[in-house]
DNA sequence: AGATAATTATTAGCAAAGCTAACAATGTCC
DNA sequence: GGACATTGTTAGCTTTGCTAATAATTATCT
């Protein structure tokens, strides 16, 4: 009961790095506001951006949402000229999903906003304590692989 | 231009920081689906769980939300029992939303979930490798504080 | 005190996001 | 060739988000 437990003691790094991250994020959707997009289009959009072109089924899984869901964000994404639906080579079933040259500068504008607001809360810190964020991150990095 | 700028070199801290976030909380949202409540209600559930009974006003902004939309919110957590809307005794406007005990059970139940799906990842790092998240954690805490 | 203004929450009505079910089109397999 | 599986879309529902308008109470200012 005592060794297969992971946090029997209070306040676990797992318990306070998940607030931790709900914060940041609640935080950081603030800067989301100016892109023109809502959160699920901004976030499938990033998947494609930095992810490559993909199928929508992929998409929806990136993305945790149903295929219906996804093809509705794609419409949109499509009116806006956002991103290109077009049709899959091999498979005439499959529709392959590319990013737009306007879509790509549309949403690194917003990932620079949101990282230059997490900036300016980081600008406070000492070299030493950026350095442990930074292994910190490393180690979480790995952990998520 | 170079000084002014905080990430002139490539993955910033801020930058795997804020990916990590989104990846950590993607992958820990899958618990959620157990839960019979859905995200946002699961998330005001929370506030008023861990934070204390508050004001609807009070709680939409917490949640980053228009009152209306936390109004019915709070509908549904309240016709489910999870919670109970009270006259404040001060100001008869207000509402005093409190969480029920089977609203705060039900919590967390959810949250321990997530936790030890967390718990479960962290499992393989080493002692001195908790140690460095730990430390970054409680830098980023101080962050966003 | 009494009129006016501000605050608090709800209701109404709309767009977007999520789901399941049902469907069309294509690919796979025997 | 024909049964079956896969891929994506359409249809129709609930939930979430918003703004505008409303009711009720509290605060303010002559």
């Amino acid at each position: 009961m005592s060794v297969k437990h992971p946090h029997d003691w209070p306040d676990s790094v797992a318990e306070r790095l998940h607030a931790a991250s709900i914060r940041l994020l609640r935080l950081l959707r603030r800067e989301d506001d100016d892109s023109g997009l809502t959160a699920p289009r901004l976030s499938a959009l990033s998947v494609l951006v930095f992810g490559g072109p993909r199928s929508l089924g992929e998409l929806a899984a990136a993305e945790q949402v149903r295929p219906p869901t996804m093809s509705r964000i794609v419409d949109a994404l499509a009116a806006a000229a956002l991103v290109s639906r077009d049709p899959d080579p091999t498979d005439r079933r499959g529709v392959r999903i590319t990013a737009t040259e306007a879509g790509r500068a549309l949403l690194l504008a917003g990932r620079a906003r949101r990282v230059a607001a997490l900036e300016a809360r980081l600008a406070p810190l000492t070299v030493e304590e950026r350095q442990v964020l930074q292994r910190g991150v490393e180690i979480l990095e790995r952990v998520l692989r």
